[in-house]
DNA sequence: GAACGGACATATACTCTGTATATATACCCA
DNA sequence: TGGGTATATATACAGAGTATATGTCCGTTC
């Protein structure tokens, strides 16, 4: 829902056609979001349908422009207000990745986790970079979250591993920590 | 695509059929990744469109059990091999409303980064009691993840009303930390 | 013994999201 | 004048997810 969420939150301030909504949402959300034109036009025709846009017809340039309807302002207020409902750690590929190994296959578990932490810390290295650089604002957001979230993971994933070595048995507790991003800590 | 590659792994022991399948998925992943039985049939569906599954037919119960070909074999282990590239910070609703707000109404942001706080802290404090309470491995892994989410989640709602507050201008640099989850830090 | 409910098992219809692609005009510039 | 780029809209299609229908089998309960 959030694309059309976002075209009514952009109409807060008037009327705008399709191609305007497409390029003010871009330049909004820099290149966190792609945005295809395809969603554009069925998004404003599905907001149509659903009484929360009005069409103001061909203007002269033969654009087809759209106004908020009091329904959908009351949409956009409603979603501006309200906080995002943890879509935070659920339907996620890696977690699940791990699960599916740990299942099928438990000593790959690891090495799973091995190759996932590599290609994070890679993310985060180039990010690193790339905030050091600067940018607008958006783009500058967008970094931050991508860095926060893949330190995040990475912790995930030491904590995972951990989890796995307790449930492997307190057998053979050999210095495994060669590869861990950060030192085990306690996080209980 | 990730339920599609679940059931190439849970596949990968052995036939199973539909309902079996998403049992297993479940158990695997607890609640972490809730799976809609319409899913399940219309993916077994695609993948056997795909030539990676291919039917046995009806068993005597009357159930329909699948199994591997070679290049759905092939497809899951590839899967599996591979690291999951950072859907991490792309697409992500609460950085997207944020910089609308920056966009259409630049005084709001800081009040839409303060729901969302409240909104997080309160699943982190949710979530830090029920990993005191223990369970299965699935269950807290996912558990884990969706605390340092959240964490990572604070963080970034900090930063960003640092940034806000920056580009504001420097002119009234008041006490405005009043709010804020964690002490202010250098993160350059 | 009949009726009911719950576990097992599959299927279809529909919406929403996203990608690819077709189409057309206008304008610049080489 | 012809080609590339920006403006502008539309359609077809695949994939993901939800809701719901359908049916069997089995044990319990009245």
């Amino acid at each position: 829902m959030s694309v059309r969420s976002a075209f009514l939150v952009l109409l807060g301030p008037g009327p705008r056609h399709g191609y305007q909504l497409k390029a003010e949402f871009d330049d909004a959300t820099g290149e966190s979001w792609p945005l295809n034109y395809g969603q554009v036009y069925t998004t404003l025709q599905r907001l149509e349908k659903a009484g929360a846009v009005a069409s103001l017809g061909e203007d002269e340039d033969g654009r087809i422009r759209y106004e908020l309807t009091d329904h959908g302002r009351e949409e956009a207020e409603e979603w501006m207000a309200s906080p995002v409902q943890q879509p935070l750690a659920s339907r996620d590929e890696i977690a699940m990745k791990v699960l599916l190994a740990v299942r099928t296959d438990p000593g790959r578990a690891v090495a799973v986790i091995d190759v996932q932490r590599q290609a994070t810390m890679s993310t985060l290295q180039t990010v690193t970079r790339m905030r050091a650089e600067g940018g607008d604002l958006p783009w500058m957001l967008h970094l931050d979250r991508t860095a926060m979230l893949a330190e995040a993971e990475l912790r995930w994933l030491d904590r995972a591993e951990e989890r796995l070595d307790a449930e492997a048995g307190a057998d053979s507790p050999k210095a495994d920590a060669r590869l861990r991003s950060t030192p085990i800590e306690e996080t209980t």
